[in-house]
DNA sequence: ACCCAGGTGGCCC
DNA sequence: GGGCCACATGGG
């Protein structure tokens, strides 16, 4: 069982998944943000009550009350730490990207990531949600679904972030398309498992299941 | 009435 | 380096 055959057992389970859904680079970043902790719905909601506001421009960000924005993106959850996330994200911008996205995506893929994790309330996730989904640079993103489900696989030992990433890179093809998809995927799956019982690993996939429960003798839906 | 969600940063040791 | 904690709404 190796990180590809995997993923083609996902994408027979799941289908083509099509993330980030998003009208454009910008919303990208600001639903990363959003969905921190939060579920997409909740998300959403936020996202629908900034576009309405024609808030979803870098521009509009930047000079919208925080009070203003917090009310906006209240439905997400945590709001008043998002809601100066999204300042953190276009003050840096604006002071040396000339608020453009552009300029701040003709970056190297490492320098951008360095740049994004100096921004306050962007860490490992969204950084790299940012550069594979917005700026579409082949950067593997981790989240508490991966670490779950490939370390009760038994295909990872080391549970920290860094880690995880450079095994899912070092051993797929450096593709964005499949670390997109893979990803999306890995979410999907991760909405099916348990979190607690670590031998519970319920999914819609019969030869998925068949190889978690020999691993973990689970008996579980 | 719990539990959880596509995390992050600040503190403490 | 690791272990807690606050942050907060909405859905199951």
């Amino acid at each position: 069982m190796n990180l590809l055959e995997v993923y083609e057992k996902l994408l027979d389970a799941f289908g083509e998944q099509n993330w980030w859904p998003a009208d454009d680079e910008f919303e990208v970043i600001v639903g990363a943000i959003l969905t921190q902790q939060a579920s997409w719905k909740n998300a959403e909601k936020a996202i629908k009550n900034l576009k309405q506001h024609r808030m979803l421009r870098s521009e509009a960000l930047h000079k919208v009350d925080i009070k203003k924005l917090e009310e906006l993106i209240k439905p997400s959850g945590f709001y008043r730490v998002k809601a100066k996330r999204l300042k953190s994200f276009v003050d840096f911008l604006f002071e040396k990207y000339d608020g453009k996205l552009e300029k701040l995506f003709s970056l190297s893929m490492k320098d951008l990531r360095r740049e994004l994790l100096s921004i306050n309330g962007i860490g490992n996730e969204t950084a790299d949600s940012i550069v594979l989904y917005s700026a579409g640079k082949p950067s593997f993103v981790v989240d508490a679904y991966t670490i779950r489900i490939f370390s009760r696989l038994g295909l990872i030992k080391e549970k920290k972030y860094e880690k995880v990433k450079d095994f899912f890179e070092k051993n797929l093809p450096r593709n964005v398309d499949l670390y997109k998809e893979y990803h999306a995927l890995i979410v999907e799956l991760g909405k099916n498992i348990c979190k607690v019982k670590p031998k519970c690993f319920s999914c819609p996939l019969n030869k998925w299941c068949e190889y978690a429960n020999s691993a973990n003798n689970c008996a579980e839906k």
